[in-house]
RNA sequence: GGUCCUGUGGCCGAGUGGCUAGGCAGAGGUCUGCAAAACCUCGUACAGCGGUUCGAAUCCGCUCGGGACCUCCA
């Protein structure tokens, strides 16, 4: 375990020392995704960025627990429902789409794109769905406590009272009385003792489609209570950290704490992190901009901002090139040059793999290279102990390739590193890549045997001066996306980086 | 309007008081049948104007530009 990990702490607005409240044990909770959409690329920074927070945290031997919702239980309505005469039209049920349906498929979807992603899996995904009875608790527990009020089958929060007691706007740094000097008048306000307030629970309109019985009438969980009701449940009323994307702040986050605080008699985290926004032209990508690009769009090319596909290593690349709090800002030479440069890593990845020490009396120890090799390896740990500052550990990674790709083409000797600091690098090397960013290789169709023996076809052609053949051979590699190296220390492939 | 963030070389993107970030693109070189890959070298950037300081991209102020949240949102 590291005593120097840092991360900033929306809290308190500062970086702090990590330290666990139970060691070696982490609670980690993540803010899932509303499942009425495909994902789009921003849902990939976010689960990239708690991914590789989780993929740390457990190479420095903590034993996490992950926790990922699905939101489940969204605003569903039935657009027809209120047509009286459109509503005869229908025929059967099963013309019609449930609701659950509707969470399966892009349930289905997500787990799919983030499985190309190598997002690992949460340890639990609860649905809020699953977790009405918890929530309905909560409800109860905040009712107990005076912090709450019913009214025509819904209740809400009581933030003004709350906020005698506790400050509420810690977590965004808004004070009640100046957000209620610019609140506007929306629908469904009446009910409400102050615009401030809340919803814990709603009674459910006619058309509302999902539903549940509640001691208040037939309805459904407020917008912020399922995280609340189900962190606790799964991580326990105080829990290490909690993340997700920096617009949920405010309102969400902010009404979290104010919620659990009352049914819990505790600030639900001890560490709040928030990744920035994916931009598209400097501009906030979101649905309701209409400027968003769904995963499935990035991964096919099938979109008129994108100029060509980009695999999903690309995209997690690109989005490890910034640190998480930067905003990121989407173009397509911005693309290019990460699938670049992440094709270029890969290629090191195979050759750190293949690289072995041979000891050799006569080389020379060479103490600047062992230095910088070591200093590198810090660089790479001390870079995620900041902040998790994937850029730096990029960085770092990308100046160690220097070394290896050193090493494979003879420019280079093992020998002269010493045993301990070579293995060090390639250890060092595929660590992070692989384990901590996560960054897997993404293989053509080619058996590995068929290239061994095409190189050996090419080394011999060669040898005998046949360069029809030669190139040829070449040629063909390249249709395959690949390229031969030809090196003094021999031939080798590897993948096409334009 | 309120709260807050931000402006780095052709592009992306770290750094945040003095010491080469890195990637992509570009130039030159080594290697090579020609290439490719790889390696080496190169740009001397920090929105503008003031101020603090021995010294600022980095701190402070102002100006200009961009953005986020205040409503579901990763």
């Amino acid at each position: 375990m590291s005593p120097n990990l840092r991360l900033y702490n929306t809290l308190t607005k500062q970086k702090e020392l990590f330290e666990p409240l139970n060691p070696p044990f982490v609670g980690m909770y993540v803010c899932g995704p509303t499942v009425y959409g495909d994902a789009h690329l921003g849902h990939a920074r976010a689960y990239i960025v708690f991914d590789v927070l989780f993929r740390y945290l457990q190479s420095l031997g903590y034993r996490v627990r992950y926790v990922r919702n699905i939101t489940d239980v969204g605003h569903l309505s039935d657009e027809v429902a209120g047509e009286g005469e459109d509503r005869i039209a229908r025929k059967a049920k099963l013309q019609q789409l449930e609701p659950m349906e509707v969470a399966q498929r892009y349930t289905d979807s997500f787990h799919a794109d983030m499985d190309r992603l190598n997002v690992r899996h949460p340890s639990i995904e609860p649905r809020a769905s699953g977790h009405i009875p918890e929530q309905i608790a909560l409800v109860e527990a905040i009712l107990r406590g005076g912090l709450a009020y019913e009214a025509n089958g819904s209740v809400y929060f009581d933030v003004l009272k709350y906020n005698e007691h506790r400050p509420y706007g810690v977590l965004s740094g808004r004070v009640p009385e100046d957000m209620l000097a610019g609140t506007r008048d929306l629908d469904g306000q009446r009910e409400k003792r102050n615009p401030l307030d809340f919803a814990l629970w709603k009674n459910a309109a006619p058309e509302h489609l999902m539903r549940w019985p509640s001691p208040w009438g037939v309805g459904f969980p407020g917008w912020h209570l399922e995280c609340s009701a189900m962190g606790a449940k799964y991580l326990g009323n105080r829990f290490d950290i909690h993340g997700g994307g920096m617009d949920l702040i405010f309102p969400h986050h902010e009404c979290e704490i104010a919620q659990s605080q009352a049914g819990h008699r505790t600030e639900p985290a001890k560490y709040w992190l928030h990744n920035n926004m994916i931009t598209i032209n400097g501009q906030k990508m979101g649905r309701s901009l209409g400027n968003f690009i769904n995963l499935n769009a990035v991964f096919s090319g099938n979109h008129a901002l994108l100029q060509q596909a980009y695999t999903p290593m690309t995209v997690r690349f690109f989005v490890l090139q910034a640190q998480y709090r930067s905003p990121l800002d989407f173009s397509n030479e911005a693309l290019q040059s990460a699938q670049k440069g992440y094709r270029r890593l890969m290629n090191g990845l195979r050759i750190a793999r293949q690289l072995a020490y041979a000891p050799d009396e006569t080389v020379a120890a060479d103490e600047r290279n062992r230095q910088e090799v070591n200093a590198l390896c810090e660089g790479c740990t001390k870079g995620m102990d900041d902040d998790l500052n994937t850029a730096v550990v990029v960085a770092n990674l990308f100046n160690l390739l220097k070394k290896i790709n050193s090493i494979h083409t003879g420019g280079l000797q093992a020998a002269a590193l010493g045993e301990e600091t070579f293995n060090r690098l390639t250890t060092t090397f595929i660590t992070f890549t692989e384990e901590i960013l996560g960054l897997r290789e993404e293989k053509s169709a080619n058996p590995d045997e068929l290239i061994v023996s095409l190189l050996e076809l090419y080394r011999e052609a060669k040898a005998a001066k046949e360069y029809d053949k030669v190139d040829k051979i070449r040629g063909y590699f390249k249709t395959q996306g690949l390229v031969i190296k030809d090196m003094k220390t021999g031939i080798d492939w590897a993948y096409e980086e334009g």
